[in-house]
DNA sequence: AAAGATTAGATCGTGTACGATTTAAATGCG
DNA sequence: CGCATTTAAATCGTACACGATCTAATCTTT
């Protein structure tokens, strides 16, 4: 492996500034790299640690809703949702009223890992001295942004 | 597979509303599906066609070099760049000076589909429907949290 | 020049993403 | 009721990401 992605404050090293969607790829695979030690203290990857989060808002969701909320679907959720189950952070169980449903709950382990994870991100904004709400309107700017890229 | 993740306009569907983090993810999720069908077209992934991009702008880089572009590694590269040979877009040779390093070129072909990748961001931001200021300052917003975002 | 350190890429294993397909269960409709 | 349609998950194949390790080449230092 080469030496980690350097930061560059020069002017032409980055062919790229213009482009909205490299900015978004981009800082998405830096929030990664930043997570991740966190993370791996609480043995979660970056989506476990966000499944985990949904769980503990709403329990019992079944995995359609649960993609609703990331914005995946089955064949990313459901190897996720095993691992997760293996791991004994939550179970998985069908419906008995409609069998085509699985319901995902967090165990007790899963919820004593989801109230550790609660305190991450707290941790990880101070460290980029950004001010709240500059955060909070780059926060709505995407959210926005992210509502008008739909597929049609 | 489930039914493409819907739009949501409603209040409390979206756990995560206050998590900048989650947003950068989405809305890269988001672009990726946006630019797949375009680019299904020219046979290349959302990062092959940076890839292709950036040694449109500067042909003939090191691996590295291309890895600091796009903030990746070698591990992520190097099958990549093996694939885009494979494709016939580039060449990869070993420097004679130092054969340590990779140097990586377009081939003729590789051109050809640069050029056609290039119209690709313009049809995309038109359908956002987003105004060029708006997208300008997002993009600022961004690039200076992704400079925060460093390990350490 | 020889030995150790550094460097550039490559390789490997795990975990996302996602299109396409499959399976099984529920629903709709004549 | 019976059968086509729809739906929810699961499965499969390909392509990223990235930590850890490996290999080979260059540099350092004596």
């Amino acid at each position: 492996m080469t030496k980690p992605p350097s930061s560059q404050s020069g002017a032409d090293l980055d062919p790229f500034e213009d482009f909205l969607c490299f900015s978004v790829y981009s800082t998405g695979l830096a929030f990664n790299r930043i997570y991740k030690p966190l993370l791996d203290q609480l043995g979660l990857t970056y989506l476990q640690y966000l499944a985990i989060l949904a769980l503990a808002r709403q329990d019992g969701q079944t995995v359609g809703e649960l993609g609703e909320k990331l914005f995946l679907e089955s064949n990313t959720l459901t190897p996720l949702l095993k691992r997760l189950e293996a791991a004994g952070l939550v179970e998985r169980r069908r419906s008995t009223q409609d069998e085509r449903v699985v319901r995902v709950s967090l165990t007790a382990q899963g919820r004593r890992t989801a109230e550790e994870a609660r305190c991450v991100p707290a941790e990880l904004l101070e460290s980029t001295g950004l001010s709240a709400e500059g955060l909070g309107e780059l926060n709505e700017a995407l959210k926005k942004l992210r509502g008008q890229l739909r597929p049609g």
